[in-house]
DNA sequence: CGTTGAACCTGTTTGC
DNA sequence: TGCAAACAGGTTCAAC
């Protein structure tokens, strides 16, 4: 469940309820995945949590210094693709992949659940965060227009790859790439650089409806995802290109596609998002197939 | 530079 | 039915 709306909606979650408890004691199942895991048994005992916040996809625990100390600290999350941070009481029984539980002061539990372990965790204090944070491009709910236009110009990259890529912009990924994309009515294998000024304003409005949309319906719950309360997200009911394929266009009719763009499954209409002319799509015919 | 494919890991779906 | 391949919300890195 790990976009920016999913993300969001679970910094929100956590929001509501972290922010003053303590954390008393920290247990691990599988540390794969963290940098630093005895850091984090060290450093987080003791601690009160101050708030919770999202950075592109990663969700920051930060914590109170610690007691004459000025140097602040704070847990950061990435979710990476099938990550959960969430909240239960200390009798709940664990789910399976359960890979980190700190115990709070008031009975519960934040526990972290990722079957594949592809998400990250680890301590860091706010100069390293910002250090690690400094490759991330501009949120995309919160950059200018111009700004975008120049961000799609900058390289001659698929426009995919430019949007999945988070130097560029953090916290789009493959879901809602491709429903700003098919919004926009631009297909995804077109190169950002020879994108028209229209084509850029339609991908900016389309992009800010899209998260807009998808936080206030809590993200998508495309499996049996949950976010940080339990609850699942509604924005699926609104997909109209991701994992459609074979299923009609909601403007046009046509059957949506499914095709690779820098990497990963791209959906598409094939209709209402034309394909670019040159680049590879497929094999040039061995013979022109239209006379 | 940009693209592709593999790798990381576990689980589910699809296809023959 | 059974088993293997393909695929999944992400990121990174080597090779071309």
């Amino acid at each position: 469940m790990p976009e920016l709306p999913e993300v969001e909606t679970v910094a929100r979650g956590l929001r509501t309820s972290l922010p003053g408890r303590r954390i008393m004691e920290v247990r691990f199942g599988k540390t794969d995945f963290m940098d630093d895991p005895a850091a984090i048994e060290r450093e987080l005992p003791g601690r009160t949590i101050e708030t919770v916040e999202r950075r592109g996809k990663y969700l920051i625990v930060w914590l109170v210094p610690a007691n004459g100390s000025d140097v602040r600290a704070g847990l950061m999350v990435h979710l990476g693709m099938t990550g959960r941070l969430l909240t239960q009481a200390a009798a709940q029984p664990l789910e399976k992949h359960t890979h980190a539980i700190f115990h709070l002061d008031d009975g519960r539990e934040l526990r972290y659940v990722d079957i594949r372990r592809f998400g990250q965790m680890a301590v860091v204090s706010e100069a390293a965060l910002a250090a690690r944070l400094s490759r991330l491009g501009a949120e995309p709910l919160e950059v200018s227009e111009e700004d975008f236009v120049a961000r799609m110009h900058s390289r001659r990259a698929r426009v995919k790859a430019l949007l999945l890529d988070q130097r560029v912009l953090r916290g789009i990924g493959n879901i809602y790439a491709d429903e700003s994309l098919w919004r926009a009515r631009i297909h995804p294998a077109r190169l950002g650089s020879r994108l028209t000024r229209e084509d850029i304003a339609r991908l900016y409005r389309a992009i800010r409806w899209v998260l807009q949309r998808a936080i206030e319906l809590r993200g998508s719950s495309i499996s049996d995802y949950l976010d940080a309360e339990g609850r699942r997200g509604e924005f699926q009911r609104l997909h109209r290109a991701y994992d459609r394929k074979g299923k009609s266009c909601f403007r046009c009719g046509a059957k949506i596609r499914r095709t690779i763009v820098a990497g990963r499954s791209s959906y598409y209409c094939p209709r209402c998002q034309r394909a670019p002319r040159k680049t590879a799509r497929r094999r040039a015919p061995a013979r022109r197939r239209r006379g």
